[in-house]
DNA sequence: GCTGGTCTTTGATCCGCGTCAAACCCGTCC
DNA sequence: GGACGGGTTTGACGCGGATCAAAGACCAGC
């Protein structure tokens, strides 16, 4: 059942205001939109299909309109981690290599706009500009990727678990009324390779705060937080 | 006791062919490279001192001509993490942002080129192969990063170890005759801060590596891997 | 209704690594 | 020489989270 998911945050627009809010776009003025949206295909796919495949040469590039995405990586023993999470605004895959190293992986029916590498490359000679909004973009996504890092190597499982439920209130909240009430778009398994955990930790520290009433789960994959001081306090940790 | 640091890959050469074979400038040509000299600074900074501190505006940027660097993020209860190591021809810095995020400090002397922020970024204005240089280099080190992530949150300190030393082997081989050879550039607090681990889990580790016949440890920092093989069979773990 | 499948929760047990503590090594300084 | 002091090694012990196992939820199909 993924009916229930509600984690587009806006019904979509037209696809060039959509676009235009995005990492690569909104750099260009109103000609180079056009000529950008001439190698552009606009469309939707639906979760679990996966757009990527790890080694993929050629492999496509995106920008995210709506939904989420993962990126996962192999380990040697099968075992996976998502080593990031796509969100509308984001770019999605690797422009310049040459084969893809992580699979990336709709996990909410996503609008995409996808581009073939090499026309998106040709663009992007003509427009430095948006050049360095990738740099820029890329600079960002490692800054967070090395704050993982740190959880991942430092925090406790409590700690893991209140700071990946912060983080995912901020990016998937409605900005209108409801605050602190979202729905998180994976399962409890696909957590645990976002924190370095095992599902039944997960399931064990999510359940640990509804009894500590710091959160709520009125059922399905939703999630409402009722006491943010105390969260972030577990997160500290 | 730091004379014993062999870690710059070879005798520093001229100054125009180790920056040539930089990220920054192996895009320039003869007449480009001169301007970049103009506003570039030759330094050499002894090992603990600081290049840039975390939150500082505008920091310096910099290529690693020589020498080993560490980039250290702070958690917040003041333990800090290692998120990153620099060698030879790694930039420096981060040349956008308006703080810096993390603390940059010298484990080995190093030879640097020093730049200001706003001239760099004026000359990639006018140099945008340079400019996409610097963009795969941030993705290659955003690979990287996640690559740590992965063993961060997976490996066992067996496997973590191991890892590591595969890793430093890469980097600081005298690629000439004594391959599997090398000194650590760093404290076992230090490997630890990389790892994850605490400095006794670190110190145990080696210890069963070199009990193992894995490893010779002659003294000092310096590390002789005897059997490649089996420490890739532990860092797979 | 019942049955089979997937995801989640809960429980019991084990072990890896953090923590605390002490000894050790190898410099420098007096 | 002996006394320091920082980094390293080794040991004893406890806890957090992985592992193994089983029981619920919830849905789909019949």
């Amino acid at each position: 059942m993924r009916s229930e998911r509600r984690t587009a945050v806006a019904p979509p627009r037209c696809s060039t205001c959509a676009v235009r809010d995005s990492a690569l776009c909104s750099a260009l003025d109103d000609g180079d939109l056009a000529r950008i949206h001439a190698i552009g295909l606009r469309r939707t796919v639906a979760a679990e299909q996966v757009l990527v495949w790890t080694g993929d040469r050629n492999a496509i590039c995106a920008n995210l309109v709506s939904g989420v995405l993962k990126v996962v990586r192999a380990g040697p023993d099968r075992q996976d981690h998502i080593v990031g999470l796509l969100f509308p605004g984001d770019f999605v895959g690797e422009l310049f290599a040459d084969s893809a190293s992580d699979t990336v992986q709709v996990l909410c029916d996503a609008d995409l706009c996808i581009y073939p590498r090499a026309a998106l490359r040709h663009v992007l000679d003509d427009h430095p500009a948006a050049e360095r909004l990738l740099l820029r973009r890329a600079l960002a996504t490692l800054n967070d990727a090395r704050k993982w890092m740190l959880i991942l190597s430092r925090k406790t499982a409590r700690a893991k678990v209140a700071t990946f439920l912060i983080d995912m209130a901020r990016r998937l909240d409605d900005a209108g009324a409801a605050a602190g009430k979202f729905d998180l778009p994976m399962s409890r398994s696909e957590i645990g390779a976002v924190l370095g955990l095992t599902i039944e930790t997960v399931s064990r520290q999510v359940t640990a705060l509804r009894v500590a009433g710091i959160i709520a789960l009125p059922g399905g994959r939703s999630v409402v937080i009722r006491d943010h001081a105390r969260l972030a306090g577990r997160a500290a940790a």
